[in-house]
DNA sequence: GGTCGATATGTCACATATGGCATAATTTAC
DNA sequence: GTAAATTATGCCATATGTGACATATCGACC
């Protein structure tokens, strides 16, 4: 699960830093790079739950499938404001992006 | 209190689409630009509460004090990534992050 | 096997965000 | 008052994100 996550980002293009290794990530880092996770996840389980293709998604944001799989993979060239855009474009709330981002279980229904 | 919000959105440069008037923003859009205010007085609170100056706070995220003003002024050349990047430096969790992007009184402690 | 819809990956020209700098405006301390 | 510190605003060269396109890969179905 966790050795899940670590492959995943490591594939996305986040060698941060110069020693590239996973573990030097400073706590900034990682929460940066976590929250960034966070988001993309849940784009691609609301974009599934509407029943939406990617190049739905992508019409709706003015964009492309490919950039929208992009999101969904956490790519580094991906902005966090696409990523938010992309979410807004799902019907998602403020409320629903902050419950993404916040850590499991820090949150509760408004 | 509502009109000093638009007052300061319409200063930032965020004359969303061609009409330009702040009424005519979607539901989405206010969405959007409503969640990158609350990050950006969010990090001015933050700054301020650990006493650091502009100047202190660029020098941590390796940019600039006219930068970090702009940050706090959530201009529109100034993106969400940043704004996330210099909260995180003053210390801020991805929950703390979280809780300031929810609409008021929809978060707790965790 | 093959077709088809969806998603992934690579590339590129162009748009936008960036740090840095100068300088103006504002606040704070004396 | 005014000097110093802090913050705001404007500008620019460059770095980074962008949509678009081509093409590859995957999965479901036959």
């Amino acid at each position: 699960m966790e050795e899940d996550k670590r492959r995943r980002l490591e594939e996305s293009g986040w060698k941060v830093g110069s020693a590239a290794d996973f573990l030097d990530l400073t706590e900034e880092e990682a929460a940066y790079v976590e929250l960034r996770l966070a988001l993309s996840e849940t784009l691609r389980e609301r974009r599934m739950e509407k029943g939406l293709t990617q190049e739905e998604l992508a019409r709706r944001i003015g964009s492309s499938q490919s950039r929208v799989a992009k999101m969904e993979a956490s790519d580094s060239t991906v902005s966090l404001d696409l990523l938010v855009k992309g979410l807004l474009a799902t019907g998602a709330t403020r409320g629903d992006i902050a419950a993404a981002i916040a850590p499991e279980g820090t949150t509760r229904a408004a």
